[in-house]
DNA sequence: ACCCTGATTAGACATAACGCTAAATAGCGT
DNA sequence: ACGCTATTTAGCGTTATGTCTAATCAGGGT
């Protein structure tokens, strides 16, 4: 787990582009949905793997459930790839 | 290609750990293969998918093949997480 | 030309990823 | 309890990934 989920997370574009979309604010699966032509099962999937890395939260809401961007794992994966970049050490 | 090959190059423990070698400076295949217990076969394919997503450059010095790390490629992966997190647009 | 060393390609295999449709689950309202 | 809506889980087929061993290619030296 840990980085490894993360960058997995990160490394197809349907799952970019649902992180992009929760920047704005939550959203519900459903809203996500209506931005791909993806079915719907098939973007439950990776809704889960994005949950599994951590890179959203997931919070019920009557009938819906909202995903929320987590910004901070975000930015454990930047620290990670300017560890790779940066001249000290 | 271009970004896509980039996130997914980078989803792989083993490649990403290639990048952080490369960082102290240019290596062979066969140096690089001494840090992993992965056959050499394996690793070429690796190396392969660096090449690929331009996270790396190839030079041949005689019957040796060096790897450079190729850092801008490495910037362009930070901007778009970066873009991910800030709050413009 | 031959051989040695370094590296990649080919072939095989197991496992996982990705997409779908259809079925199951969870919560709300009546 | 029933039905409605929102979402996930199950099952399936196809394609891609990751690993190996064995074979091949490339360059240099004798």
């Amino acid at each position: 787990m840990g980085i490894n989920a993360v960058f997995e997370a990160l490394s197809h574009p349907a799952r970019r582009k649902v992180l992009a979309l929760l920047k704005q604010g939550p959203m519900t699966a459903g809203e996500l949905a209506e931005h791909f032509a993806f079915s719907k099962p098939t973007l439950s999937v990776h809704f889960n793997k994005l949950k599994e890395a951590e890179l959203v939260a997931v919070e019920r809401r009557g009938t819906s459930i909202v995903y929320h961007l987590n910004t901070s794992i975000l930015e454990g994966a930047l620290a990670s790839l300017l560890r790779l970049k940066e001249n000290d050490e």
